[in-house]
DNA sequence: CTTATTTTATGCGAAATAATACAAAAAAGA
DNA sequence: TCTTTTTTGTATTATTTCGCATAAAATAAG
């Protein structure tokens, strides 16, 4: 098997040259032509292995974001204590967001919601990602409040969507330029008035 | 004096339907073709009366903030009690951001983003505005702090963060088509949580 | 060696897009 | 009435962009 000319690029890293590009200028200021030259690829070659520019974005999306949840429930369930897990991820979120130069902030917070509407797919894209944060943040408080280890007055729900809020906030703020330090005092403030 | 022939277009006018242009696309996926239509002008009148595509986004920009910010200043401080205020400012918030068919949040934090790197220009306006809701918000809590009607343990400009970090989420949350009652109880859990 | 299969690379063509040139139109002032 | 000033509308140009057609290249199978 493997029949005929072997490719000349590797998927995986096309993939992230794409993904960096429209991290960086988001769906619609990104050209085909630019994408060529990121993804070290021709455009026949793009259309042939991974479909147009919406397909491309949105595979970049799935790939961002699966690695954003799987962080997120690898480092909320390795913890014993949840503030202490909370912390982990915020700083794991931190060190993506401000990890290159200049700071790009979350690629789909930053880029999706521009497109939403117009782009449905998109939408729904960035719907189901807000979705399963709220949906991992909030078993993990949960599990917390059965240990005893937070207050029953807390709801889960709400207080998951306010460490989202607090997530969101970081990565616009990251893409705006904000520091680091301030950024990782911003999430362990929330941590500590949110959670108890 | 008006001296040559006079404007067939409202300038207020033009500019509001540029600006929901804006926001339901953003700057990259808004041509000046469509901008002509939804501004009832034709292009060199564009260019002659505001500028370049950039140059009309920007000021769609402002004028959005400019409201945003003054209904903040307004709101926060007409009411006597903290919670109240802030209560009623989300409650404001979440009709503007809920109030067309599909909703469409923010114009800045839903559009501003994506164009912030490739854009600096852009990215001054975003920065700025979170900075002037910072400390607007955090104003306004260091108030109350004196007055004695919330706790001095409270980091204002911290917390002001938070509130705004919430004031985002409402925005994305509203363009992925959450519903008002959703948002209404997440705005309302915030200032109960946040600000004791 | 021949055939089938898949990728590469050049390049084309249609459409969209940004921005401007230019003359006609519409007003005020001399 | 004639000039000046500003806006309007048609048209044009140059560029970008998308998507595909086509043929060459490179491999496996028969």
């Amino acid at each position: 098997m493997a029949r005929g000319r072997p490719r000349q690029f590797d998927e995986d890293e096309a993939l992230t040259g794409a993904m960096l590009l429209f991290w960086e200028k988001g769906l619609s200021a990104t050209s085909l032509d630019d994408l060529a030259i990121a993804m070290n690829m021709n455009r026949p070659s793009i259309y042939n292995a991974f479909g147009n520019k919406d397909a491309i974005y949105r595979k970049s999306l799935a790939r961002f974001c699966g690695q954003l949840d799987k962080g997120m429930q690898e480092t909320l369930d390795a913890s014993t204590s949840v503030d202490v897990g909370l912390n982990a991820f915020f700083e794991q979120a931190i060190e993506v967001y401000c990890g290159s130069n200049p700071q790009m902030g979350c690629l789909m917070i930053c880029t999706a919601p521009s497109e939403a509407v117009s782009n449905p797919e998109v939408g729904k894209d960035l719907k189901d990602l807000i979705s399963r944060l709220d949906v991992g943040l909030s078993q993990r408080l949960a599990r917390a409040q059965r240990n005893g280890e937070i207050s029953v007055d807390l709801q889960p729900k709400l207080t998951a969507k306010l460490l989202q809020a607090t997530l969101q906030t970081i990565a616009l703020r990251a893409r705006t330029g904000e520091p680091k330090a301030s950024l990782r005092k911003l999430a362990r403030y929330a941590v500590k008035t949110l959670v108890h």
